[in-house]
DNA sequence: ACCCATCTAGAACACGTGTTCCATGCGTGG
DNA sequence: CCACGCATGGAACACGTGTTCTAGATGGGT
């Protein structure tokens, strides 16, 4: 591959620069202006050439439909199957007293939101991307499974989890959702809060739905 | 806040849709087309109806200036790189007792493990990832951080952080590390638990040593 | 009926903006 | 020197696109 041109590195540098203050691409001449360079026939001549390498991506007779990819020529953005990148729904906001917005088998009710975010197979371990969704956590009420206002929690749908998993679970008499660890204990389940230092909650195991199982959580500061 | 017409909430999901499909924002009469709507200044009487709302950001004279906010007024999806990947080093472990592994400014201690763990740009909201490293949390210690054992946060070195910021705070007395919200008072700090039901710590300023912030904390079960 | 705020239509205007054409330099290798 | 690929300048063209103006419809409230 052949090294990038002195022009060509100022165009990117641009490009970035750019795309930190604004919300928008920079048009052709804002590229012309930003980059001393005299003539847009020779902006686009070098755009020609960065996208040839794989640097940008340009939507054509669009304005402003220039893309900057990073380094390795990688979008990085679609198809959760190919690469490390796998792209998860915000499906929508988890707190007490709302039960899940459970994906269904028939409508994956995905059109909701198309909020998303995007996540490696290293943080969700390898699981079937096709199956999980996330979910915005509102309020502190998950604070004893070390859950905070604003954190992303990764979920796999499920109805039934092993002993000891991290599930939510919603409970019919409370009419709430919560975050904890699932015993099963005979006729009725213990769900224990992650911070040990709290007491673990007793109910009917019919009163007990399990709604999924906590793959990660993410927290953003 | 008034309620939006139907004709607003049909911008809205076209806008969302449209942005999953491309890498930029529609034009006015994209989203003509797209709503059928029968004149670009219905569409454009509606956009400054949405702006004033707080659902989008405009900017003007430009191609394509729309910026789709969430429900509270925050960027939602970013067209641009966003799912980037970015890969950070994990440095080792922070447990009490222990300082951080601070990389210094010449060696920067990379080589030291070669264990990694990939993240998307999502995950760390855009900081410079050259500064960012992770670490390894040991132990329950961190509990009151809303962090147990197992746990990766990413951090980002720093001696001075703003009031509020959860760091990673080096007691020199009790000679161990800790992770809360930092604050300063006069001569004193006070070290607040991310967990509400916890009550501070004080110090005085000179023993406490800012080793880093938080910037991300992540949980895989 | 009347007024008024809200919303809708259609069209035209004025730039914004990607694209293209052509002429011109600038090196390198024959 | 010439031929050739490569890069540059300048300009014009053709749409793309946000904006604005005027006129009309709609729907309460009085």
């Amino acid at each position: 591959m052949k090294k990038l041109s002195d022009k060509q590195e100022r165009i990117l540098a641009f490009l970035s620069a750019f795309l930190a203050e604004h919300d928008y691409p920079p048009s052709i001449r804002d590229i012309q202006a930003g980059c001393a360079i005299s003539s847009t026939s020779v902006v686009d001549y070098n755009l020609k050439a960065l996208e040839t390498r794989g640097r940008i991506r340009r939507a054509r007779e669009i304005s402003r439909g220039i893309v900057l990819l990073d380094e390795s020529g990688q979008d990085a953005v679609q198809s959760g199957n190919n690469g490390a990148v796998v792209r998860l729904h915000i499906l929508g906001t988890i707190a007490a007293g709302q039960p899940l917005p459970i994906p269904t088998e028939e409508g994956l009710m995905v059109g909701d939101s198309d909020e998303t975010i995007s996540v490696t197979r290293d943080v969700i371990s390898g699981r079937d991307p096709e199956s999980l969704f996330a979910l915005r956590v509102k309020g502190t009420s998950m604070i004893d499974a070390l859950i905070n206002d604003g954190d992303i929690v990764v979920m796999e749908p499920t109805r039934d989890v092993n002993d000891g998993e991290m599930a939510a679970i919603y409970l019919k008499a409370e009419n709430e959702v919560t975050l904890k660890k699932f015993y099963r204990e005979g006729a009725r389940v213990r769900l224990q809060p992650m911070n040990q230092t709290m007491d673990p909650i007793y109910t009917a195991a019919s009163n007990a739905e399990v709604q999924g199982r906590v793959v990660t959580a993410i927290r953003s500061l």
